[in-house]
DNA sequence: ATCGATTCCGCAATCGGTTGCGGGTTCGAT
DNA sequence: ATCGAACCCGCAACCGATTGCGGAATCGAT
């Protein structure tokens, strides 16, 4: 902060005025004469006077600032969010001051603390997968700052909350799966014990039974990246000739899956279908583009937001807390019919 | 800031010393006696004092905040960017304000005037394309904050610089190519009035200069992203046969060449090797993996802060502009021989 | 008892802006 | 001439910390 800035009492000097009647001709208060104002307004204009935006805070006892706790930026699916927060709170009036915890608890006590000291007014989290213990937020919450988790929430806390209908999601995969024709459906599936595993397995196996088609438990493998198809690719070519679809459970195995069932021959989506999980761009680069359930992280930032703000500029009234609901939803491509 | 955090005129009071007491006890000044100091340091743990880092802010006129304005945050490489810059910026007791212009002039003027009113120490900056006048950074460096471009750096303006050596990854990746036997490489460019373009193409040239072989124009194909090369597969087939190489501009377009090659029966890397320039993580999922140029936004973000700090902490050292160079590597996979 | 030197701590100003309250000036009315 | 009401504006405190300076208390020395 070298640079040095132009102050309310720089100008008060100059117009040989107080201090105080420059900060309300600023702001049209009643008491100072047209005159004083048209004086003070061009003059400030003139060597254009900004505001300090920290004494500002410190006076106000509110800062305009929102803070973000992120795992790790680089995801498609986290800087999305980031980005559709970024914009909504932008717009609304707020900075947005931006932490990864880089998967790591201690990092995220270490930014949590950094966040309250610059008395950021809210808080945006989405915990980081080391996380065991929540006395760091459970701490925050009690002194009464609003927060709100999103994707990754803490159960134990009781806040607003925005997350993915993985269910649903999976069901919608599933349904379309059916509807054009599938019948026999392998579901390369996350660990049951994980949020998303069990969430999308359920959503399949809903879908299924909606249908009345018998849920084979054979046809679900727990195979969630692209290293386990590799290491499963004799398993999967063996149950490949009874197949006629596939849901993975995200995009990168679904399109593993895919070119080992091309490189034996089989063509997609003439022999298999396959539909993803949307976790970035690389649907669309995929030979042919997969068709996925599309995630929509800017959505869900935007949502986080809007809950945190609303919260922010209602402090009295005692809303219950919400937790919002993002449907994700199908983009048709080539990988299906 | 709803939550009323404790101050140090509440320790003050509650122990009844002053809070000029209270203020030199907790950083050890001599004046204090160890019995005060201690038992000023003890109470103010036990109530868990933390200083508010607005007020320090405004009275050591040092906000320890770095600002950024990026075009976009959704973007492997600027999420990569940032990553690093976060990484490094908090180890040295820095936060950081971020926000994105959307490749949208206007915006980026607000988000610095955001950064300027917030006192931030020093600003990072990575210009939008639509930005052709370039006042508002102009301003701010003659009023005398510290600044440092990366990637989209600004000509006009004297001041520390990150950026790629496009050149030379493109001479690295040409240069692979033709050390493992290809003599006729297809170059997909970008439009040569971009810098990218420009310097990717001239490094490309380079290295078959540098082993004699002559630059065949019509072997330079303007051709940049997915769609192009799709509306050019005509093009593209009818020099294939003639071809034993093909160096894609970007990621994007190197995996699209090759996989309209392998529809039409071409082997990779047998019949053709490709080599692509990194944009980021769709390069390991394509298949056969692509070989390309890794472009290291991690450690140009790291770069970037360590220049701008290295300047906030010698405000005096009239140092010299620096332009780092970061100079990518070639990641071998499986699309070269 | 008085003085000088230490030791330890508080007053008050400061950073940049906001705001309750009180006071001076001008005006018209009586 | 006197009073009261508008009309404008400044004083000072405040937000939470830091810091130069001055001063009270204590001690030993003369």
């Amino acid at each position: 902060m070298k640079p040095t800035h132009i102050t309310i009492k720089d100008i008060a000097k100059m117009l040989g005025v107080s201090p105080s009647t420059v900060s309300r001709a600023l702001k049209d208060h009643p008491d100072i004469s047209e005159e004083t104002r048209n004086l003070v307004k061009t003059f400030a204009e003139k060597v254009k006077y900004r505001p300090n935006a920290l004494a500002l805070s410190l006076r106000k006892q509110k800062t305009n600032t929102l803070g973000l706790i992120v795992p790790e930026i680089v995801h498609h699916f986290f800087s999305s969010v980031i980005s559709g927060m970024e914009d909504l709170a932008y717009g609304e009036g707020y900075t947005m001051m931006i932490c990864q915890s880089n998967e790591n608890f201690y990092r995220e006590v270490i930014n949590l603390q950094a966040l309250l000291d610059h008395r950021v007014d809210g808080l945006l989290v989405s915990i980081s997968k080391t996380t065991r213990e929540f006395n760091h937020l459970h701490n925050a919450l009690d002194s009464g700052i609003p927060m709100v988790f999103f994707d990754r929430i803490c159960d134990e806390l009781d806040t607003d909350r925005v997350i993915t209908d993985d269910f649903e999601g999976a069901r919608i995969a599933t349904t379309h799966l059916i509807e054009t024709g599938c019948r026999k459906i392998l579901h390369l599936a996350a660990p049951r014990h994980l949020l998303i595993g069990k969430n999308r397995y359920e959503g399949y196996a809903q879908a299924l039974k909606n249908h009345k088609i018998p849920l084979d438990e054979s046809l679900v493998l727990k195979c969630d990246t692209r290293e386990e198809v590799m290491s499963m690719r004799q398993h999967i070519l063996t149950l490949a000739p009874q197949i006629d679809g596939i849901f993975g459970v995200n995009d990168s195995t679904a399109i593993a899956v895919m070119q080992v069932l091309q490189e034996n021959g089989y063509r997609i989506p003439q022999d298999i279908s396959v539909v993803g999980f949307g976790d970035g761009p690389i649907a669309t680069i995929a030979s042919p583009p997969l068709t996925t359930v599309e995630q929509k992280g800017y959505e869900m930032g935007r949502e986080a937001v809007r809950l945190l703000i609303q919260r922010l500029e209602n402090p009295s009234a005692m809303i219950n807390n919400q937790t919002k609901i993002i449907t994700p939803s199908l983009v048709r491509r080539k990988t299906s019919r």
